[in-house]
RNA sequence: GCCCCCGUAGCUCAAUGGAUAGAGCGACAGCCUUCUAAGCUGCAGGUUGUGGGUUCGAGUCCCGCCGGGGGCGCCA
């Protein structure tokens, strides 16, 4: 927001730098990293650095140096508008502003912008975001949720920061695991069907492990249960030939059940919020990818060994000229013809370049996954795309339990609805201790938010790479650091305006300033909403959620504080009410945005 | 055997190579007749696993070691 500020500045600096035959390393502008004053910084270290590597520092140490430097150019700045003063510390340049004036920018920029304030201007290039992408049949687990949290968190920082965004589902609904399932369903199940959409999608999954007990060898097994646990192994075989042959009767069952599966899913969606544009299915994906073998043989790129009974591989290593092992060799296409996750992923990438267009493919996938993808990514290189330097994996930890990892086939895992159902219960409870004024039509509404807000944090509050040992109390924890914190800034900013409204107190938009002795609690929350759209961007560039979650916390805090101490509504003077009344307005608006980003709900009260 | 990730306060986690390594939880002490106490303020808590190296400057980069997790041609 304050380029031009920041412009004069450097100019100076280069100046001063040019009439002392200086050298200057690129200079890099941080916040002033102390609360209670608001202004930006700049350091001489690399610059002396550089002299003194160049011999002619003369031999005065870096600090030293970079301090003098800092000094000298302090004394050439003179006056420049909108700064009030500049401080020469430890090597640093510290260019304090002028509060007042750009308390008034700040303010003025988010209540003119609004939903806007912080958005990116376009940047003409296309982002596709793939994510959510759970097994069919195997109902939705809180590790889908945190894939679904980050991807759609992602795709409305890229969305927001000036990209465009295609929201990408891609559900696995094909394979052994499906099959499995409506064996089981076929077998002992055949004609029931609960009630409820999340209800019958859990039911699948109950299926799904009763299946794999009755289809897992056991020790000590009697020769009659070998015999029984064969025997159903054949069956489930041969449901996955029919399926493969397209017999009527099992695509039809295949069909009913996806359908199951995927309501279940587009709910969950729902709840979550997230809109997708775009569905791949890998029933879709699957027959296509085929065709790419071929092409990848013809062009060189992948080798054909099953005129020697082996199956079609790719050295990537080899075809890239890489002498090290790096991507290693993998097979695109199974010895009885058959696909891997790598042939169709590799043919849903031509799709996104080629359908859609698409300039940078974001793949939020576990991390454990990372080799692959970088098969993929090397796979793709070599046949071409350009894109394919543009692909980006978007790993994370996978989520466990204190018990150890998940297990859909033992049925270990914690389902989302259940969270999200103790979740809405907790807040509902909190609510009716301390929360009279919500209407009764709003409780539970209030009650989904808050306790969504608290799940949604908990997972983007820790970064990407890290696995999370999943806790229902710390994720549904409602106190400190946790969405419902945030929640509760955007709820206190809000009653004062509300109270402001109710006394019938106009907040006027032009003829105040922020001519005042600032308080550092308003120079700070001030500070935090002008880095808004900086955060934005670096979210966005670094495709890190985590960027966003610290900052809307920082913002947070700010507000919570600055709520404490600084009175509003009871200031005496007028100018000053309507300044204070401005800030916590455009406070209110910034944290809304970027609770939206993060995919939170902001109530007005709880 | 090779590759990737992690190791920071009692616990869970932050920190574009830069100023005094920060939050939350937990503990302790305060603050509700005053804009919502899901909050605020204060206090305590650290040899950043370890040994070297690079650098004016290392939690951050490089090498070794220890500890934990994950991955490595016909699973996804």
């Amino acid at each position: 927001m304050f380029e031009k500020e920041q412009g004069l500045i450097e100019e100076k600096i280069k100046a001063y730098c040019d009439a002392n035959g200086i050298a200057l390393a690129p200079l890099k502008w941080t916040a002033i990293p102390f609360a209670g004053e608001w202004g930006i910084a700049t350091s001489f270290f690399q610059t002396a650095a550089d002299e003194a590597r160049a011999g002619k520092g003369a031999g005065k140490p870096v600090p030293a140096r970079a301090q003098e430097m800092a000094e000298q150019v302090k004394g050439q700045i003179g006056s420049v508008d909108g700064v009030s003063r500049v401080d020469a510390v430890k090597g640093y340049l510290n260019v304090y502003y002028k509060t007042s004036e750009y308390a008034h920018r700040v303010v003025d920029e988010v209540l003119a912008s609004r939903t806007d304030f912080g958005r990116g201007a376009p940047k003409g290039e296309r982002v596709m975001v793939e994510y959510a992408q759970p097994n069919t049949l195997h109902s939705f687990h809180i590790g889908h949720a945190r894939n679904t949290i980050l991807g759609e968190t992602l795709a409305r920082l890229t969305e927001f920061a000036g990209f465009e965004t295609i929201r990408a589902s891609y559900p696995g609904d094909l394979g052994l695991g499906v099959i499995t399932v409506m064996w089981m369903y076929e077998k002992f199940y055949k004609g029931q069907e609960p009630q409820g959409v999340h209800e019958r999608g859990q039911w699948l999954l109950k299926l799904y492990v009763e299946a794999n007990v009755l289809l897992e060898k056991k020790e000590n097994e009697t020769p009659e249960e070998t015999a029984q646990r064969e025997s159903y192994e054949a069956e489930r075989r041969e449901m996955y030939r029919a399926y493969d042959a397209g017999d009527p009767s099992v695509r039809e069952l295949w069909r009913v059940t996806r359908e199951w599966a995927l309501e279940e899913l587009r709910d969950v969606l729902r709840i979550l919020d997230v809109k997708m544009d775009v569905w791949f299915y890998e029933s879709e994906v699957d027959e296509p990818s085929k065709a790419i073998v071929e092409e990848l043989i013809q062009k060189g790129i992948a080798d054909d060994e099953r005129p020697q009974g082996g199956a079609v591989i790719v050295k990537i290593d080899e075809k890239l000229g890489l002498t090290k092992e790096k991507y290693r060799t993998n097979v695109i296409l199974r010895r009885d013809g058959t696909t891997l996750y790598l042939t169709k992923d590799l043919a849903l990438a031509k799709v996104k370049f080629e359908t859609y267009h698409v300039d940078r493919s974001i793949y939020v996938v576990d991390v454990r996954q990372s080799l692959h993808l970088q098969q993929a990514f090397a796979i793709l290189k070599l046949w071409g795309f350009p894109q394919a330097d543009k692909c980006y994996h978007l790993g994370y930890g996978f989520v466990s339990l204190p018990e150890g990892a998940m297990s859909s086939r033992r049925g270990r895992v914690v389902l989302f609805k259940e969270v999200y159902d103790e979740a809405i219960k907790r807040a509902l409870a909190v609510e009716s201790e301390r929360s009279g004024n919500i209407p009764e039509g709003e409780r539970v509404k209030i009650a989904e938010q808050i306790g969504l807000g608290a799940l949604v944090y908990s997972m983007l509050a820790v970064d990407n790479n890290k696995d999370i040992v999943f806790d229902i109390n710390e994720a549904l924890s409602f106190d400190g650091r946790t969405g419902p914190y945030i929640q509760n800034a955007h709820v206190r900013a809000n009653s004062i305006l509300r109270k402001a409204r109710e006394a019938r107190y106009e907040l006027r938009d032009t003829g105040y300033g922020f001519d005042f002795e600032l308080t550092k609690h308003e120079i700070e929350l001030i500070e935090q909403i002008s880095q808004f759209p900086v955060k934005v961007q670096q979210a966005a560039n670094e495709y890190r959620p985590l960027v966003m979650a610290q900052y809307a916390y920082d913002l947070a805090n700010a507000f919570h504080s600055f709520y404490h101490a600084v009175p509003v509504l009871q200031t005496e003077d007028e100018n000053m009410k309507n300044a204070r009344l401005g800030l916590v307005a455009a406070a209110k608006q910034t944290i809304a945005n970027a609770l939206r980003l993060l995919d939170i709900q902001a109530p007005d009260v709880m």
